[in-house]
DNA sequence: TTAAAACTGTACAGTTCAGTATAGTATTTG
DNA sequence: CAAATACTATACTGAACTGTACAGTTTTAA
């Protein structure tokens, strides 16, 4: 007896992926993505039961993957400031990729008529961020930073690499920030941080 | 001859804003947008030529109108921080309503789409944040605040006044802010803000 | 080998919707 | 008043899409 593959499945979950980023959830069809997958509409109905299943399930894998890489730049260095600063690059490099940019646009359109936006951020953002948090309490218990609240501290922190150019990437205004751009952005904002939390 | 009033326009628009906000562009239909308005959907196709097209008067309308209720806060204060805690107030107390929370999340869906998100941009976020940063250069020559790019300081202060709540605003994580969260956030941005750009 | 299960392709029912057509009604202006 | 114009209600067209049905084919496990 044949089993339904697990790999199959996840192919068919990262093409839909495709065609949602490309074109939207509305304007995507069934078979579309059942054609681009090379199998038929009946097979894809017989690993999802909807199409807002398979939407589900795809925000759920993409946001779990980008927030699974997001944060892999984050070790204990010698350094903090160039700690932070690699975290940063690291950051925008992937936050502002086309895809995770795809995420965010659909996601927060999605929030607005569905619940799936409170699930979505508790298992990305919620937890990514609350990893960074723990890692500035520690900092800030060794003295190495001013002491505060470590989840607003990460909130700022996160402001401020985003603070030049994610809405223009949002809106579309640019379609890339090139690396030079990236690092100044990630200095400044790794620069205002420390300045902002230095041990006074 | 009877003339196509502006304000039945006005009004059309309005309403569909009221549904695009509600149900999303794709989910509305002409039919629903003009029984709300009281009259036929030829008479919707009389005023515009398609649904596309009412769409962006839509969004035009909508983000032009909350630039310029939004920066109406700011006037020449004797006291610099004074005048921006007024400034941050009023600007979290308008950037976190619904509607102008789904004009954010249309907005963005739609700049993956279409070229509307920089259109949308320049006319809104562009053109407000220019003023703030133009006043902030003020401030800067006269030497209370210290020295920099002005427009990437608009850009920090504006980061550090969405950087608790708007994304969890935005994924509908939560519903609604306190005045007295929107307050205590204020206070915390306009405090970071003013130690960063403090004349040293 | 055999039979259960998965797969394919196509067709189809049911629905929704943008946009048009039409026929008749109200209103304004000259 | 008369004619031009805007408006209304309703029906219709054509297209697209979701989800299902089905008949036949391929794969795989026992």
């Amino acid at each position: 007896m044949r089993k339904k593959s697990e790999e199959r499945r996840q192919a068919m979950i990262d093409i839909a992926a495709e065609v949602f980023n490309e074109i939207g959830f509305e304007a995507a069809s069934m078979a579309e993505i059942s054609a681009r997958v090379g199998g038929s509409k009946a097979t894809l109905y017989n690993y999802f039961n909807s199409k807002e299943e398979i939407f589900v399930e795809v925000m759920m894998k993409q946001v779990g993957c980008q927030f699974e890489e997001l944060f892999m730049a984050l070790r204990n260095e010698d350094d903090l400031k160039t700690g932070l600063l690699r975290l940063a690059t690291h950051y925008l490099s992937v936050v502002f990729r086309p895809e995770v940019i795809a995420v965010k646009r659909l996601a927060s359109y999605y929030a607005g008529k569905s619940d799936l936006g409170p699930m979505l951020y508790e298992r990305g953002p919620r937890r990514g961020w609350t990893r960074i948090a723990e890692f500035l309490k520690v900092k800030m218990d060794e003295g190495k930073l001013h002491g505060g609240d470590p989840w607003i501290a990460a909130m700022q922190f996160r402001a401020l690499m985003e603070a030049e150019w994610m809405e223009m990437r949002v809106l579309n205004v640019v379609t890339e920030i090139t690396l030079q751009q990236q690092r100044e952005s990630a200095e400044r904002a790794v620069q205002a941080f420390i300045y902002l939390y230095q041990p006074r």
